[in-house]
DNA sequence: GGAATAGTGTCTCTGAGACAGTATAGT
DNA sequence: ACTATACTGTCTCAGAGACACTATTCC
C-alpha cells in the first residue's frame, strides 16, 4: 500500500488505473446453469457477449458500483448479497487502456424478465454449458470467460457449504426442487431418500411449512413443503456424493 | 467492464485510480503463525505498521508487482506462488487519495534474516494472535487487518485442502514436524497415531525417504523423514478432527 | 390396476477418533 | 530402569450410499 515516503501526496507518483466491477449472476433454469450475458452495443467487442459493469464512481464502494452498474444494465434490483470473485488485471485485458476490474457473483432464483439498458444492446440467460467448457460455442469479450469461469467455481463451493441453493428456488418449495438444483449444478442424479435425510439433518437449512404441493400433472405423492432456514453456513456441508465402488 | 458505448476512447470519462497491492506473508515460527510486517517510515500512518505493498506500475501485471514489491521492501525473491485474496478499495481507506489495492498470500518455510528496504523502516515477523483477535496489541495501518485477517482464513482453508503445510516445514521432514505445524495453526493437539495414518493415506501428500532423523534432546525413536509429494491437491482433504462426544 | 413421485426403514461398508501396545532412542 | 518419542494395531461409532418398502396421487 505504502506510496512514496515523500509526505506530500503528489499525483504525479502513480500511473492512473481506469477501475470496473463486473457481475457474474447465475441461476438455475430449467435444470442447468445459466450465466446472465449483454450483447455489447459498442466498440471494442461491439457485438460480443460479456458481462455486465462498468466504471466505478468516485467515491463508490466497489460492491455498490456492482449493485448500480447491474441495474443499469440488466433492471435487476434488490439482489442478494454480492460476493467478490477478485480483482482481473492484466496489462492488455482491454485493448483501449489500463483497466482493473473487480469481479462479484450474485445467486439470485429465476429471475424477473431482464430489460436491456444503457450500453447493452441485449441482456439474457445463457447456459454456461454454452459459454465455458469443450462445447462452448459463444465466446466473450474481454478476460470475461476467465471471470465466469470462476464465478461458476465459486458457486459449486457456495452450494456445499451454504444455503445457496435455496435462493435459486421458490419459496416455499419442496425437497424435491431443491434436489433438482444440485442435480443441475453436479450434473448427476441423486437418492431421493438419502438426499432428504441429509438435508433435513442440517440444522438451519430448511424449516417445514407444515403445507403440502400439489403433485405434478404425471401424479404422485404430494409432497411437503419447506422454507429456507436461518443457517449462514452448512454445519456440516452438504458434499457431492462418491459413488461407492462396489 | 463496459465502458461508455462512445466508439472512440475518451480519457476523461472514467475518474482516476491508484492501484496498489500488498502481501500477506504467513510463516510458522516456534509453533505460531506469524505474518511479516512493515514499520512505515512515512505518512500517513508513519511509524505504525502495515503489509509491504506499493503502486502497481503502468504495464506490469498485478502478481508480478506484488513480487517487485515484496523484494524491494524485504528482500524477499524466490517466493512460492503468490494466491490472489482480492480487492479492497473503499473510498477513505487511504487518507490521501482513492486507492484499490489487490492482496496477495505467500506461504513461506521459515524466512531468511529479512531487511528493511526502501520505505520500510523495519520488517518483521509478527505472531498473528499480537495482530488479529481478542487480545491484539498491534494496530495495523490502512485497512491492513481486514487483509490479514482474510489471509490467515485462507491459510486455514489451504492447509486443509492443499500440500502447503510441507511449505511450513524444512525438508526433509518428520511427520512430527508436519504435525506441528496443523497443531500450531489449529491451536489443539493432534492424535500423532491417527495423524500419521491419515497423511499417509493421502495420495501424494508426502514421500518417504528411506531416511531417519537423530532423535531429539529428549531421546525417543528416530522418526522416518519424509519430503513433499507432487500432490497440487489433498484428496481426501485433511479436516480438523473434531472430538468425539463421548 | 399401473405409473409416478414422496417419504421411511434398514443394511453394509468405510473412515475417524480413542487408545492400548510395541519399538527405539537418551539418561 | 525410566522416560520420551515414533510407530502399529484394534475397537467402536457415526455417516454415507444402496436399495427395498410403504404412501398417495393421477391416469
Amino acid at each position: 500500500m505504502a506510496p512514496k515516503p515523500a509526505g506530500a501526496y503528489d499525483p504525479g507518483a502513480y500511473p492512473p488505473f481506469a477501475v470496473t466491477v463486473d457481475v457474474v449472476v447465475v441461476t438455475v433454469v430449467d435444470e442447468s446453469l445459466q450465466v446472465l450475458l449483454i450483447e455489447r452495443g459498442a466498440d471494442p467487442f461491439g457485438g460480443q457477449w460479456a458481462l455486465p459493469g462498468g466504471f466505478v464512481h468516485e467515491d463508490e464502494a466497489l460492491e455498490a458500483a456492482a449493485a448500480r452498474e447491474l441495474a443499469e444494465e440488466t433492471g435487476l434490483e434488490a439482489l442478494p448479497a454480492l460476493r467478490q470473485l477478485g480483482a482481473f488485471g492484466d496489462p492488455g485485458r482491454d485493448p483501449r487502456m489500463r483497466v482493473v476490474s473487480v469481479a462479484y457473483l450474485a445467486v439470485v432464483p429465476h429471475l424477473p424478465p431482464v430489460e436491456a439498458g444503457s450500453d447493452a444492446r441485449r441482456a439474457e440467460l445463457t447456459p454456461v454449458r454454452s459459454v465455458v467448457g469443450a462445447r462452448a460455442r459463444r465466446r466473450l469479450a474481454f478476460d470475461h470467460l476467465e471471470i465466469v469461469t470462476a464465478g461458476v467455481a465459486r458457486t459449486r463451493a457456495l452450494l456445499e457449504t451454504t444455503p445457496i441453493a435455496t435462493a435459486f428456488v421458490d419459496h416455499p418449495f419442496t425437497l424435491s426442487e431443491l434436489r433438482r438444483v444440485y442435480e443441475a449444478v453436479w450434473g448427476r442424479a441423486l437418492d431421493p431418500g438419502n438426499f432428504r435425510r441429509k438435508v433435513l439433518s442440517i440444522p438451519g437449512f430448511v424449516n417445514p411449512t407444515g403445507r403440502q404441493a400439489a403433485p405434478g400433472p404425471e401424479g404422485g405423492k404430494p409432497a411437503d413443503l419447506y422454507r429456507a432456514g436461518r443457517a449462514i453456513r452448512l454445519d456440516p456441508p452438504l458434499h457431492q456424493p462418491v459413488a461407492r465402488s462396489r
